[in-house]
DNA sequence: AATGAATGAGCATTCATTCAT
DNA sequence: CATGAATGAATGCTCATTCAT
């Protein structure tokens, strides 16, 4: 087996359980039997459990704003958010095991010091956002509202587009920017 | 003490206990002691931790749900919707503890065989919603996607108010209208 | 409810309950509530669950012995003995509850310092066999292997009845007989 | 320590705390200090506490079964029978503990499934009577009711003679025969 | 005597983590 | 690096017993 390959198969086999029962109803010698690995060897990778979620969480919440790299190069618009937008939904949509678990994981006590690792993406979406005020293309809300309201539009959508299997976008994006495009 | 009132004390100090370390990492002797109650006592009043969780979680999304009646007795509109939407945001602000466990409960394994219990809701705002968009009140969405836009937005802007204890309220659920509301 | 009614009611449903359950296995709560009758009456007639059973062991052993009173009357013959053994035998038939409960009270621990109150009919019981030995009508054994052999033959011959439910009694006998009647 | 030491510790420490304390009444931790192993040892080996309860069983009623391979090859007579019967005698004897084990696990509840491991000998001990009846050697009862006879019968007598620590062993033979011997 | 809510020590079992091999 | 037996603190839950009413 190659080296790092131990550690792979470890967050996949976490991911799946932890959706399959929850985290803190994974105990750590399952998921090291479910990657055909030794009780230890997970803790040669990982410190601790909780070190394992941590970096699965992050990892995977830094994959879901692959997409943002995009945006920042351009400026707010009704196009350049609805294709950031679009393609965060699409890994969602088409990550569903990474997607649910980013849900899980968010609204866990394990989430607690991760924010710290993504902040970056957060000041320079508020960057952009209050441009787009300036520019009398988005209300005149509180930037962090619309930072946030676009976090929640989104993941409800994806779970939204999982359990419907809807082709549908571009009508969900609309709910979202009409909610929030400068009107006079 | 009066009859019941240990009951009450055991739910009271889960809620607070649930909400600091989460569900799954509260010990129902933890509880116990936080109640000033004995460890069997808890459960003279609940059959396991499960039942415990379960009822916490159910009377506090009916308590949420009170401010429901009013909006089932007219028809949808700005005015009517704004109404209920108010009163639920001012629910979760007030409550900022059985608001964020009711979050929890609701994204846990613990919630599977609630929704039997306060279904009634569901229906009767998707018969609204339905009502809404035949009336050319509400854009020609899913009623699901609608009413489930709804909750989404509705926690997270009472997450919102909580955090930066904004006295805003009207902006926010215009955000919400304006994304849903018809246009031709 | 007569006095001492709650008593005897508390008897009977530990009868059943041990032999539904096993004695370990039945909680004392459980006992008052098969009687109807509150959790802490039943430590009013009994200082604990342990003399709960010890008083039920007893009485039980007592009643099985009541036959015994016919058989110190006359001497030890082939008559007299089968006449005990089957007055003995069909209590145990016909009180396959008190019969079950006693075998099971009597391989347990707390059957420990029961002996003491029924050592008058072990003695008599004794005095008896000697006496037929010193008159060749039984065989020269240690009289306590008789008092015993004839216990568990006793005790194996009820349990096949029970389960047989055979009518045969004479051929059972014979054979605890033959086993020890004098032979030159 | 040599593997499969510990599990065997633990079987002989749970042998001992059993006939001491009743089944019921040792708790898993205290098998596990009498062991010198952790709490969590016992259950590497047994799944549960009846598993454990189970084995022991199981394997000691096999163990005072070795004899028996001898006996199923001779036909049913006098001296065979007494050979068997001295030999399962001499076990107990000399096993107390198992022996005292073996009786208290038989009349328990955890003895359920056990009878379906050790089923052939109880066939083959039938057979023999079968035999033993036809051939005009043994009386003709019913065989269970002989061979069920057998075992009470080699079951008193070894608790006799471990408390009364004789060294007769002929005449309790003789006992249990002159029960069951054909007579004309 | 009767009640039954309350108590808290006790128990079976789990699981994150370690460490000798 | 890898292994997996071993550890033991921690947890959900039970139940004999008490005592205020």
């Amino acid at each position: 087996m190659v080296v790092e390959d131990k550690k792979k198969k470890i967050l996949e086999s976490a991911l799946k359980l932890f959706n399959e029962k929850g985290i803190d109803n994974t105990p750590t010698t399952l998921i090291s039997k479910e990657a055909d690995v030794a009780t230890g060897t997970l803790y040669i990778y990982f410190k601790t459990k909780v070190d394992l979620i941590s970096e699965l969480g992050t990892s995977i919440q830094e994959e879901s704003l692959t997409s943002f790299l995009d945006l920042i190069e351009s400026s707010v618009g009704y196009e350049s958010l609805e294709k950031f937008w679009l393609e965060r939904v699409e890994w969602g949509v088409n990550n569903p095991d990474k997607y649910k678990f980013m849900i899980q994981f968010k609204s866990s006590p394990y989430n607690i010091n991760t924010e710290d690792k993504i902040p970056d993406h957060e000041k320079k979406l508020l960057n952009l956002i209050e441009e787009g005020i300036k520019n009398k293309i988005l209300k005149d809300l509180p930037p962090k509202y619309i930072s946030g309201f676009f976090s929640s539009h989104y993941i409800f959508t994806v779970e939204y587009i999982i359990q419907t299997k809807t082709k549908e976008r571009k009508i969900f994006f609309e709910t979202f920017f009409d909610g929030i495009k400068y009107t006079n």
